[in-house]
RNA sequence: GGCGGCAUAGCUCAGUUGGCUAGAGCAUACGGUUCAUACCCGUAGUGUCCCCGGUUCAAAUCCAGGUGCCGCUACCA
């Protein structure tokens, strides 16, 4: 037979910045999805990918002096980059497109034609506002109080010419397809896309640029570029080989089964991509499921809030699998979420730590203790007693399948710990430590335990997979269980297990945390990384308001050679510097520099001063004059050079 | 402004089409146990189910009004 096929995605990812937390949740969610149809037997197409195009990588490219190439190259394929990460999170994904891809742009070319062709796109007008010093062109939604974003200045009223999509042409199919149809979930954005977008009339929607150039050209027009919504949303098909001779499983896995997205992206996938997909009558996704955001404080996160959290810290301190589990364990996939720290300590101590490896650890310790490792043939089983867990057990299957069929992954993983607590609660009714003092009469109840224990913990890893690969496989090999009783089929069977099994001891699977000690080390991470976002060099504005020459001239600067410096006493920041102005009279200035030189290494040196200061008294010495110094920040510290002149200018050469 | 959502125990949330003394997990307190990762098991709670009306034999659930929070409001990727 046949197996049956799969295909989900995630959006592609924009390389603008470093993914964080939230592009990791969507995927490891897609991740885990898949998994979970694969585990079941499916033929599964897992796609991810970037969204390479765009104005705002070129201007990032820019600002950081490179090609907008090589700048993603560096997000995505660079160290720490988005494949790192992936790669780190043990994302499956089987296929990953970039839109740089060369099979994409052309295939992109191939698509927009065919659409142009057909009349569903067409050259207009494109009415917005026009910086005239900026150069740019902006939508009257880009403006920041009527003015440009980017200057603040006036601007005009601007055409730009541009290709135009006929999206109001498909406002009734898709409103249709919203209100009548499974399409898009969670229910409540139906009501967001209907209400604020068909039903006030859909406009069609530009889909080129001439603004810019870092994008697929159209072409057919040179200086337009293709926008956005045909580059990006036929990634979905293009990966599969959609007029393109780089792969070919389109016929295989077109329509997609579901689209992972996040809710900010709905409108895009819910209501522009139905409605291309449409115009190229091809058939539409079965479904687009908008999940929710990760919030900090209750907030958005955000590059500009600084409240990013880095997956990478989060999992190479407590791992993978704790990381992939928290954040679908924790959080209903359709709505928002709070994000926190503790949540996370706590879920991991509580549920990993306690309860599914804390069951692992006793019951193979246990069978390694009672009965050396291997079960013995002679099990004695208690109806009575052992019904609600074989029950509960036997069960488990049916219950999450129900729940992962609708992606309601912490519903699904709630009914697995609702079995692990069941067994911990089992050993207790048991009591195997008491059976253990007569093996002679209550061995065989004592190795039925056991079993029933172990087969617990198969079923359990097995629905686990999914969530956690690498821990879920380790609990398989320390409870025995070979590959024939690791599948989906035995996971709906109680008994799976051979009754003789040797377990095999290891580590902890889960070790539990020092919430107090992990905290304060996630925090000094997250003051490195705050650190380390800051600019690499800074230096102060230069001041607006201009100073007359006069006045200027009244400032009376020299070159000083330094005869002593000495630290003062009782002073952290102060030097005293006897200084050699010319005059024949030692000038003594304070200067509040210790933290940058050491005294001796001044000593001699030609520096410059401004010598009509009034004087002043700093820790009860006379301080007459200023040093001049250059001052700037690296990564938000100050930095300090005192302006070191050439030996040869004499003492007390006037500075003009 | 328009549209939509939410408001339940200290915290995070379940509560299906209105139906028995309103639930779970975490946290707290007390007790038990010792196989295990100072873990596990048991017991105990506390709630004006945001406020105010209404419909009903019956409302956390339905309706009207109010308060507070949040989301979406299109060419930003």
């Amino acid at each position: 037979m046949e197996k049956k096929r799969f295909y989900i995605t995630t959006p592609i990812y924009y390389p603008s910045d470093k993914l964080h937390i939230g592009h990791t949740y969507c995927t490891v969610a897609t991740d885990a999805m898949a998994r979970y149809k694969r585990l079941t037997g499916c033929d599964v197409m897992f796609l991810t990918g970037t969204d390479e195009h765009g104005q705002k990588i070129e201007d990032k490219a820019r600002e950081a002096g490179v090609t907008p190439q090589q700048f993603v190259d560096n997000i995505v394929t660079g160290p720490r980059g988005i494949l790192d990460l992936w790669k780190l999170m043990n994302i499956s994904n089987d296929r990953f497109i970039r839109t740089t891809d060369d099979y994409h742009v052309s295939a992109i070319q191939k698509i927009f034609k065919k659409m142009y062709d057909k009349g569903d796109i067409y050259k207009g007008k494109y009415v917005g506002k026009y910086c005239k010093p900026c150069e740019s062109f902006w939508t009257e939604s880009q403006l920041v109080d009527g003015k440009c974003p980017d200057c603040g200045r006036e601007v005009q009223d601007a055409e730009e010419e541009a290709y135009f999509f006929r999206l109001s042409k498909y406002a009734d199919k898709i409103q249709h397809l919203l209100e009548d149809t499974d399409f898009l979930e969670p229910r409540s954005r139906v009501n967001e896309m209907v209400n604020n977008f068909i039903k006030p009339g859909l406009e069609d929607l530009c889909v080129s640029r001439t603004s810019f150039t870092w994008g697929v050209p159209v072409d057919f027009d040179p200086g337009h570029v293709v926008y956005v919504w045909v580059d990006a949303l036929f990634n979905y098909t293009t990966a599969l080989g959609l007029y393109n001779d780089k792969y070919d499983d389109y016929d295989k896995f077109w329509p997609a089964d579901v689209h992972f997205v996040g809710k900010e992206i709905v409108r895009f996938h819910s209501i522009i991509w139905p409605a291309m997909l449409m115009s190229m009558d091809m058939p539409l996704p079965k479904k687009v499921f908008g999940h929710g955001w990760l919030l900090l404080d209750g907030g958005k996160m955000s590059k500009s809030k600084g409240n990013v959290v880095d997956p990478y810290i989060l999992a190479e301190m407590f791992g993978v699998d704790a990381l992939r589990f928290f954040l679908l364990r924790t959080f209903p996939f359709g709505s928002d979420g709070n994000f926190s720290n503790e949540a996370l300590i706590q879920t991991i101590n509580v549920d990993l730590a306690n309860d599914l490896g804390n069951l692992l650890s006793r019951t193979v310790s246990m069978v390694g203790k009672y009965f050396g490792g291997t079960l013995p043939v002679d099990q004695s089983e208690d109806a009575e007693k052992d019904g609600e867990l074989v029950g509960m057990t036997s069960a488990l299957r049916g219950r999450y399948e129900e729940q992962m069929e609708h992606f309601a992954f912490q519903n699904a993983l709630a009914e697995i710990f609702k079995v692990i607590d069941r067994a911990n609660k089992y050993i207790d009714e048991n009591a195997p430590w008491v059976l253990a003092k007569n093996m002679e009469t209550t061995g065989p109840r004592l190795a039925r335990v056991m079993y029933n224990l172990l087969e617990t913990l198969r079923v359990c890893a097995i629905l686990l997979t999914p969530f956690i690969p690498q821990s879920a496989a380790e609990v398989l090999r320390q409870i025995g269980a070979d590959a024939a009783c690791s599948d989906w089929d035995s996971a709906g069977k109680w008994g799976a297990l051979p009754g003789t099994v040797t377990v095999q001891r290891g580590n902890n699977l889960f070790p539990r945390i020092d919430a107090e000690k992990a905290l304060k080390e996630l925090e000094e991470a997250a003051a490195a990384a705050k650190k380390a976002a800051l600019p690499d060099l800074e230096v102060e504005p230069q001041l607006e308001e201009k100073v007359d020459f006069d006045t200027f001239c009244k400032s009376d600067f020299r070159a000083v050679k330094v005869k002593d410096c000495q630290p003062v006493k009782k002073s952290d920041k102060l030097l005293r510097f006897v200084l050699d102005d010319g005059t024949g009279v030692d000038r003594q200035i304070l200067s509040g520099i210790a933290k940058w030189y050491k005294p001796e290494d001044l000593i001699g040196k030609t520096l410059m001063a401004i010598v009509n200061l009034p004087p002043r008294k700093m820790m009860g010495q006379e301080s007459n004059g200023m040093l001049i110094s250059a001052v700037h920040t690296e990564k938000g510290e100050e930095a300090l050079n005192l302006l070191i002149l050439d030996d040869k200018i004499p003492a007390g050469a006037k500075m003009c």
